[in-house]
RNA sequence: GCCGGGAUAGCUCAGCUGGUUAGAGCGUCGGAAUCAUAAUCCGUAGGUCGGGGGUUCAAGUCCCUCUCCCGGUACCA
């Protein structure tokens, strides 16, 4: 029964205005890939789906702020996402993106379907309108006063200074963020999908749903004990899907509703390369397939609740057997988060160490129950004491005894010693434990069930001291070391979901084919005696402490540092004059409120004057700053920390824990150059 | 404010419906071994399971309460 369905496997759609990072992957991109290859390996039929979500106001926002067209920033981080992607091994059968025409065409028709049957409903606002662009402006490109607190520049949705929740209407002095034109009220009408409508129908699916995660299950029952309510579908933007019926002009389908069908039109355009254009409904409209959601926890509503809803509404798609989301992987004790520049992207850490050390590291410390912690120091210790000591010595050990004391042949075996019996016999036991941990999503079990097989060869190598029976008895040495041999090809598959690149050259080093790289030839002996072995090479070579200092160093800067590539060296002064920098007075400072180290502050640059936030508050009182002379990077890209904004960066010394701000010595006029 | 989730060995984490001396990996310390990337193997030590109270023959596991952290959500007109 189970050999029969197939697996249509997602994993979430990054959202294209930033770089991925750790805790993306080790949430929601890993576990799948994972799972897909464990699957593979045992002749599953699964396809495994994701792609660039790039619709939506933050990205209209960003290429409004940089100035140049949407188009520009969603390839800018679909690409660069794509190839995170593949460097870490995780191997999409398609990687799309919700731009395509295939996506839109596919969004239309759901919403028209939905549409045509009546179950929109439409309802009227008053909205904000600039004339002067001749749009409705969306919350985010809306600034004003805060009604609450007075606060000049308090955002459409809400103040970042007092922290209300607003609505653009309530706003004093509204004003257009993009132009700074003052914009009109005018109503809009806007589409409904009654969620509320699909309550009891959802209640009754989710309790027939064994095996769920409890925290998945727990974040759904809040929301079906707080009652669902309508959610709009349309929006006023440009930037998106647009509405297909007349009458709509200016508006768009809401990024919420429309980009989970990214994973119907990716799964349409997969099977369009493949030249089997209806194949797709084989997976999305076969109940023998078992739809498997991977994602992190803050997309659980969507993908357990309102997406399904959606399905049930167009009718004839499969609901999700599984939504195994995962909690999120902090950073050094902080979030990984684009705001506050901590963090590590992905594209900067494969740019640095092996994907498979990536993604051990990261395997090993899901966060499959809770929030987890990515550290420096980890990836350094799973490499040098685990990878490289356990996996990779004895991959090496055996390698380079057959190759010292059996001329680089596989030996002949005539009959298998009883303890390498044991040891084979052990590696199938445990294969066949492992199955049912992969299909619970219990990974981290997984991988430490496989080292445990690694141990376990480790410890048949010592006890079965080949290096003294060589000298007693060669042929009797020939079966151990063949066993060993055996053991590297079995572990090969045992690793293959976890470390893919190690796998493969696990292959090469035994000189085999991948025809045999099953789960049920885990604990077989497939050699051929007499063939030669490949070319030796060292599987995970040390990381020395030196590496890991530098990013350790390169991330540690405080909330006002970005995280920077790992990039040491010399620099030449055309690079240093990149930098401005400007002595500056501060006239104001006040904490942010909310944040724990976060002060706003309002210098004087002589003919201007600028807000940095910075991340000192621990270490000095607002009024302790007033009036100081301080150094200030008068040309970084403006960014948002608890939703303030900074436009450039103190500089101050930091070191174990202690940080002194940079001062200037005795009077000089403000605005001044530093160099 | 309300709802939910956390707080377990030096570090990162497991502990289902309550049940023998609380687990794993890594690290520490000691020993064995020397084929191997000073890599392995064996053994040892380490925790009043955030604090306090309660239910029970029995609680890390259930109930109450407090502290701290993290989400979500509301109000603050």
């Amino acid at each position: 029964m189970k050999k029969h369905s197939k697996y249509l496997v997602t994993a979430a759609l990054p959202y294209a205005n930033s770089f991925i990072h750790t805790g993306h992957i080790a949430g929601a991109y890993l576990p799948p890939d994972i799972f897909v290859r464990y699957k593979r390996l045992n002749d599953e039929d699964v396809i495994f789906i994701s792609g660039s979500d790039e619709h939506g106001t933050a990205i209209e926002m960003a290429s409004i702020a940089e100035n140049v067209t949407p188009r520009e920033i969603i390839d800018r981080y679909h690409f660069a996402n794509k190839k995170s992607f593949e460097d870490l091994g995780i191997n999409f059968d398609i990687y799309s993106r919700t731009s395509n025409k295939i996506h839109h065409d596919t969004a239309q028709e759901f919403f028209l379907n939905i549409y045509n049957k009546n179950i929109l409903v439409q309802k009227t606002d008053k909205q904000l309108f600039s004339e002067k662009e001749n749009r409705f402006l969306a919350d985010r490109f809306v600034t004003g006063t805060c009604p609450v607190c007075g606060y000049e520049e308090a955002r459409g949705d809400e103040c970042s200074n007092c922290g209300s929740n607003l609505s653009p209407l309530e706003l004093i002095n509204p004003r257009s963020k993009i132009t700074g034109d003052i914009p009109v009220i005018k109503e809009s009408t806007h589409y409904y999908f009654p969620l509320g409508d699909y309550q009891e129908k959802l209640e009754k699916w989710l309790d027939s749903k064994k095996g769920w995660k409890q925290n998945v299950m727990n974040y759904c029952k809040g929301w079906l004990k707080a009652g669902l309510r309508d959610r709009a579908v349309s929006r006023d933007l440009d930037w998106g899907v647009k509405i297909p019926v007349k009458g709509n002009e200016g508006k768009v389908i809401y990024v919420w509703f429309e980009a989970p069908m990214g994973y119907i039109s990716a799964t349409k355009e997969l099977f369009i390369e493949r030249n089997e254009p209806e194949k797709w409904k084989d997976y999305w409209m076969n109940e023998d397939t078992k739809l498997i959601h991977f994602i992190g926890k803050d997309n659980i509503v969507f993908h357990s609740l309102i997406f399904p809803a959606t399905l049930m509404a167009h009718g004839g798609y499969i609901l999700p057997d599984n939504v195994p989301a995962n909690e999120f992987m902090n950073f050094e004790g902080e979030k990984q988060s684009k705001s506050k520049g901590t963090g590590v992207f992905v594209k900067d850490i494969t740019a640095k160490f092996d994907p498979d050390v990536i993604r051990y590291t990261l395997a090993s410390n899901m966060p499959e129950n809770k929030d987890s912690e990515f550290v420096w120091k980890d990836l350094q210790v799973k490499n040098n004491s685990e990878l490289a000591g356990i996996l990779g010595n004895f991959i090496n050990r055996t390698v380079v005894f057959t190759k010292n004391k059996f001329d680089n042949r596989i030996p002949e075996i005539k009959t298998i010693p009883e303890t390498g019996n044991d040891i084979l016999a052990f590696f199938k036991s445990q294969s066949e434990k492992l199955n049912e941990l992969y299909d619970t999503f219990k990974f981290k079990d997984a991988l430490l069930l496989t080292m445990d097989c690694v141990r376990a060869a480790n410890k048949y190598f010592n006890d079965s001291e080949p290096w003294k029976v060589i000298n007693t008895d060669k042929e009797k040495c020939g079966e151990i070391i063949r066993v060993c041999l055996e053991l590297c090809h079995s572990i090969a598959i045992l690793i293959n979901p976890f470390l893919p690149f190690s796998s493969e050259r696990i292959l090469k080093i035994l000189n085999v084919s991948d025809k045999d790289l099953k789960w049920n030839k885990i604990g077989k002996t497939i050699l051929t005696a007499g063939n030669e072995l490949g070319k030796n090479r060292i599987l995970f070579p040390q990381i020395e402490d030196s590496e890991i200092e530098i990013q350790v160093q390169a991330s540690s800067g405080g909330e006002t540092v970005k995280t920077v590539s790992p990039q040491t060296g010399i620099i030449t002064i055309e690079d240093f004059k990149k930098v401005s920098l400007k002595v500056a007075k501060v006239i104001e400072c006040v904490p942010v409120p909310k944040s724990k180290k976060l002060l706003k502050l309002k210098l004087n640059l002589g003919t201007s004057e600028k807000q940095i936030v910075s991340g000192i508050s621990e270490f000095y009182k607002p009024e302790d700053l007033i009036g100081k002379l301080v150094v200030v990077v008068d040309n970084l890209v403006p960014s948002k920390l608890m939703g303030v904004d900074s436009e450039g960066m103190l500089l101050a010394a930091k070191q174990n824990g202690e940080l002194k701000i940079v001062t200037i010595d005795g009077d000089i006029q403000t605005g001044a150059d530093v160099n």
